[in-house]
DNA sequence: GCTAATGCACGGAGTTGTGC
DNA sequence: GCACAACTCCGTGCATTAGC
């Protein structure tokens, strides 16, 4: 770990194993073929779809296709996932079954999603000699499923995954930049649902929600995090910053979701983020003088940009 | 307009954990 | 101790931006 020595004091207080567990998000080794974009919605629901073929570093077929609803989730790339915002820009088709982290059954699809399990259908590969590009023969298929699975399952696909209230960060970049992602507003109330290169941590409540991400977010959990890590802020972020159980009978904790929530709203601000700051101070018990230290250091880390938001991307350009 | 530098996302492989 | 399962971590290459 390397940060500035008069921080250090502050850092010490935040260190620690944190209750929470993060996951990385769902991956499908072949995201053209998973990833689309919907053009249409017919009058019986179904979708009219296009896949998100040049996405990847693998080249895919470009394909318009009618598939039913059902499988369909709101997608959230590392792209979509700022500091205090997260919003899906694509979708995905999950065909998967969280519970027994395998496809659903091709027997069920058939079925149940005959339109679905036509699309995959067509970039099946062969089951014999399974081609670079095809859903048989991606690398991660191959190596952890049996040629009698479905050939579209996917991997990293939990409970966690579904979990209507989740805190965000995506795994590329020198800081963590968290947000809260709740169930989709309006007709199509789905969780959306992270790709690989996003953090993800399951919550109960949305409360509970807002209080780790501003925890997260806040200046003391930032330059803990930049202090050790290079490039990757991934799920082991949690074996070294401790974020206490969130408990709705503790005032500090409601108070720090709460206004983690008008961040949410306003995009963050500066002085509701000094509030985050404060709120979070209290509840590690860094001392004031401790909190200005840290901030500093951070600013100086950040090239005058305490947030830690990147200075091109700022998040409120719309 | 071209080239170099930088940032970031995709895809794959290595590591760790668990059960027998 | 071994085999298998689970999943995180990171290298590569593409896209974008900056400098000339």
């Amino acid at each position: 770990m390397t940060a500035p020595k008069s921080a250090l004091s502050g850092i010490q207080k935040v260190l620690g194993k944190s209750p929470y567990q993060a996951h990385a998000g769902c991956c499908t080794w072949l995201n053209g073929v998973f990833w689309i974009r919907i053009l249409a919605t017919l009058p019986n629901g179904n979708l009219v779809i296009e896949n998100l073929h040049d996405v990847g570093k693998i080249a895919i077929k470009k394909v318009e296709w009618v598939i039913e609803p059902d499988l369909v989730y709101p997608l959230l790339r590392g792209r979509d996932v700022h500091r205090w915002r997260a919003e899906p820009s694509a979708h995905i088709i999950l065909a998967q079954d969280p519970k027994t982290r395998r496809g659903i059954p091709e027997s069920v699809m058939v079925l149940k999603y005959p339109k679905t399990f036509s699309y995959f259908k067509q970039f099946e590969g062969d089951p014999k000699n399974p081609e670079h590009g095809a859903l048989r023969g991606r690398s991660g298929y191959r190596k952890y499923f049996n040629p009698t699975d479905p050939f579209y399952s996917m991997y990293n696909v939990g409970p966690y995954t579904m979990s209507k209230w989740k805190v965000l960060w995506p795994e590329v970049g020198h800081s963590v930049r968290a947000s809260v992602c709740g169930p989709t507003r309006g007709k199509e109330s789905k969780p959306s649902l992270p790709d690989h290169t996003i953090i993800v941590i399951p919550c109960d409540t949305a409360k509970e929600a807002y209080y780790v991400a501003g925890m997260l977010n806040s200046s003391p959990a930032q330059i803990a995090v930049r202090s050790y890590i290079v490039l990757h802020p991934s799920p082991h972020i949690l074996e070294h910053i401790h974020i206490p159980r969130f408990n709705p009978e503790n005032r500090l904790h409601v108070h720090l979701a709460e206004i983690s929530r008008q961040c949410h709203l306003n995009r963050g601000p500066e002085e509701m983020e000094e509030q985050i700051d404060r709120a979070a101070a209290r509840i590690w018990r860094v001392n004031l003088a401790e909190l200005r230290a840290i901030q500093e250091a951070l600013s100086e880390l950040s090239g005058g940009n305490p947030s830690g938001e990147d200075p091109d991307n700022p998040g409120d350009e719309d």
